[in-house]
DNA sequence: CTGAAAGCGCTTACAG
DNA sequence: CTGAAAGCGCTTACAG
């Protein structure tokens, strides 16, 4: 059933039809309601393609998502891609998703060309990302997901990275930790770089001093966890606190905890940043996690909405978000052992 | 730049440009190079709605993506969508995901009448499911991601799932163990019930009880790997193996041990079924897990080619592939303990 | 080997 | 309040 079907059995013309079903004005209401009626009971359905070469409209959000380099194509990533999908959806617009090789600006060009997609999503951006500047110079629409230094002047949504591990940091310390460690994520990408100055910040505050060597970052694998978690415990002095970019690198440095022989929570203090993978919570850890905790699938809501809020026409500067996150404390921090001690 | 445009700068009609564009015959060898070279020199890409309306093929794949039950939006069906993807887009098709909210049929409606997609890919088969029959009586083409009781008659691509967990039964029982319970997938998804029959096949057929209550189901998460491992240990006599439908339930499963002061290998066998999730190696566990082994992103490409080959009209009974698996021995079985003694 | 023309199924000024 | 008609940018019989 297509459009001229439709318009012929009700004795009507496509215009009116079109314009009954789109909302428009200047229909009657009694034919408004017979259209609606028509549509329903023949499950009518515009052609997609059809419409999007009309209205220019693609009607439909655009990733590029990395199928080799498992960097981006985390668990994170998906919760991310879950909450964009399913606003999107909420919205009418499709998602595509185009797989990525090491070739992720053809493939902007490519999906700008071709006007499959109105606006496209970033994710990860690193501390210098010529990506953005590519989007820009072919007029794709885009909102990133982060930011890169200074003050962005394009759309995005982001936490406040720095304050997260700051936040952790400063815990560690309120507690009497003197020697604090970081797991951190991959050092190209933006949100590692503010971490990191998050940790820094927090020490350097206390009077403690931010050895850079005490602050590790790679891909938020369970077994970078280990590995980087490992490295910094059989340091002497050793540190009595872990700060960890994810609950997976968490879940390595729990690992690397009890292979020599010491307890989280008793021995070592982790706090971890919890992106809300629902398929590891943190307070069923051994022993539950203390974490900053925002979810990334919210962020993916809210990246839709500003990709629908860029599609609308509105001003880049009403289309930066930045999401809160909370403090949640739990076993896997106390006083250092020392301390507890003499107390 | 459209074909209008391309074919003015030419000096051509639009015909033998697009014509020459496509690989058609019947085009000089002069002009086809010559049109290649000036839509490479333009960045001409065919608009896709247009190609998409004149064709009627959509050039693109869908999928239902399950934004709210966890069930499937799990690392498991990630990786199956990488590959997807992956495989898609070297074919040139684009991946549409589609948010489903308990509403998945209402999606593969939509997604027929409107022509958006031209075949679908289902995941994970329950033991009875609807899907498979609305996708059939609306005429969508679709490729299943496991299968149904019986011989499907539809195209599919699966594991076999039932010689999963004998064979892995059966290495246990080869070692000595006579009480082996399973933590096996949700209860009402068709591989989990496969995998179900292949352990008490394993076990029956050397003599052994295969006592329904000790093989216990639901959602692959680290949580119900706890839950459901912990439970079998704490019944008398307490099993001595354990299958794990899963590398994620299995990090649970170990944790229960631990918990309950044994130790995995030593004190109780654990054997998983790993699909390749990428962040989650089985070797670099402690102990590094035996286990069944079938990259599900391979899965994932494949059922991108069955895709393909349906959209191009093979016949359903040549797209129907059972794909391989390997039995991997590490550290996390052994002979049973008391077996262990006596030799 | 090449081109004029119809058609895919919508939307949308424009006229009445 | 409604309709005739043009147009979106391709593909593809068909004619030459």
């Amino acid at each position: 059933m297509n459009l001229r079907e439709l318009s012929a059995h009700l004795g009507l013309s496509q215009t009116t039809v079109s314009r009954a079903l789109n909302g428009y004005p200047d229909v009657a209401l009694e034919t408004r309601r017979r259209v609606a009626e028509a549509a329903e009971r023949f499950g009518y359905r515009p052609n997609a393609s059809a419409r999007r070469l009309a209205t220019g409209r693609a009607h439909a959000l655009g990733v590029a998502f990395p199928v080799d380099q498992n960097l981006l194509l985390d668990p994170h990533y998906i919760e991310f891609i879950a909450g964009l999908a399913g606003r999107a959806g909420e919205a009418g617009l499709d998602l595509m998703v185009s797989a990525t090789r090491r070739n992720e600006s053809e493939v902007y060009r490519r999906l700008a060309r071709t006007r499959g997609i109105d606006a496209t999503i970033l994710s990860g951006p690193m501390i210098e990302d010529g990506r953005i500047d590519l989007l820009r110079s072919i007029g794709l629409p885009f909102v990133v997901h982060g930011r890169t230094g200074g003050v962005p002047d394009y759309a995005f949504l982001d936490i406040d990275n720095r304050a997260t591990f700051r936040q952790a940091a400063q815990l560690l310390v309120d507690l009497g930790h003197r020697v604090i460690g970081a797991v951190n994520g991959d050092p190209v990408m933006a949100f590692a770089y503010e971490r990191r100055l998050g940790w820094e910040e927090a020490l350097t505050a206390s009077g403690l001093t931010a050895d850079p060597t005490l602050c590790l970052g790679g891909p938020m694998t369970e077994e970078n966890g280990y590995r980087f978690a490992r490295q910094l415990l059989e340091r002497s002095p050793r540190p009595t606190g872990i700060l960890c970019a994810s609950v997976l690198s968490a879940l390595g440095a729990y690992r690397a905890v009890r292979d020599l022989g010491l307890r989280v929570g008793r021995d070592v203090s982790i706090v971890a940043h919890d992106d809300g993978l629902p398929f590891i919570p943190p307070e069923t850890m051994d022993p539950p996690m203390t974490v900053t905790r925002s979810p990334i699938r919210i962020g993916g809501e809210r990246a839709a909405e500003l990709a629908l809020g860029l599609i609308a026409g509105r001003p880049v500067s009403e289309l930066q978000q930045v999401l809160p996150f909370d403090l949640i404390y739990r076993a896997s921090t106390a006083a250092p052992r020392s301390l507890a001690r003499t107390v």
